[in-house]
DNA sequence: CACAATTAAGTTGTGCACAACTTATCTGGC
DNA sequence: GCCAGATAAGTTGTGCACAACTTAATTGTG
């Protein structure tokens, strides 16, 4: 099962080869896409991941989940979490308390401007769909075999 | 063109919910994987940053490009390869070395431990192809469809 | 030839990611 | 009720990424 990608040559050779690797592949797509990113969000003052916190927000934006509970939905742990919110709350975008029933706990909710924020970024998803040269179909099939490849992964690390 | 990714709901909050954006399925496989070679390149003492700068050398071992031509390869500017390829040098893995003809160039070289490193990593593809759960003719497919979204983001930076 | 503009690499500062650790709180078994 | 073990968040340290900048060398144009 070696010679993975294409069936000629050693496969020593071919498998370590730049451009044949999928995992440099999708880690230069996922740097592409960032730098897609990068100047909408500067707009808004934001990076990439605190977007992604934002979108977990707005998602329920009367449940002020925890710290943990935005971890697993971007499986991020607190050493990247707790420095990113402390961002967010000096922003002014979303506030952090400790649970009243669980001192362990820190909640987190929105802000008004945070919340008012949401209005303002429809059009990104749709710029960034844009930016990728991909129709529909093929966007909601990728986006379905990388949540497969990451599904996996996790799921094998479980066990 | 809004409502993306599926067709119900109103645009906006169907776009806008983290489980629907390509983007993080891209983020969310990329550092998965990346989980994945984290402890396989442990046992190297390498991160997968510098196992890709490796790649890049072992593909014309007597190259030694410098350090633009691997940012150019690996997309990655002399602010993240400097410290990176110093690293790599204090492993006793590459060499940099002023070019004769143009000062302001640096060459990177292996070094014979680097070299020699090539024939250790020889299972590693089939290993991170194997956790990905997807089979050649899908791996193939992947691999191409990203690269695609990513030349297509540098076709459009460039202009 | 002079020298302004360009190019190459490195440095500094910010913000992730993640491992390893600390501190504080809670829970279950006795 | 006590306390060992578990859990939650935060801290520290390392290594990317990348923007903005610095320094040094080279190139093109007059």
């Amino acid at each position: 099962m070696h010679n993975l990608i294409v069936g000629y040559g050693s496969a020593v050779t071919d498998d370590l080869v730049l451009r044949r690797q999928v995992c440099f592949a999708l880690y230069a797509a996922s740097r592409a896409l960032t730098d897609v990113y990068r100047p909408i969000l500067d707009e808004f003052g934001l990076t990439y991941p605190q977007y992604l916190v934002l979108l977990v927000l707005w998602e329920r934006p009367d449940d002020a989940p925890t710290v943990s509970e935005l971890g697993a939905e971007l499986r991020l742990d607190s050493g990247t979490l707790s420095p990113l919110l402390k961002r967010l709350e000096g922003a002014g975008l979303v506030v952090r308390r400790r649970s009243a029933r669980d001192e362990r706990r820190v909640e987190v909710g929105l802000t008004e401007r945070g919340r008012a924020l949401r209005q303002r970024v429809d059009e990104i998803p749709l710029q960034i769909a844009r930016a990728t040269g991909l129709g529909i179909a093929e966007l909601v099939a990728l986006r379905d075999t990388l949540t497969r490849v990451t599904d996996t992964i996790h799921r094998q690390k479980e066990q």
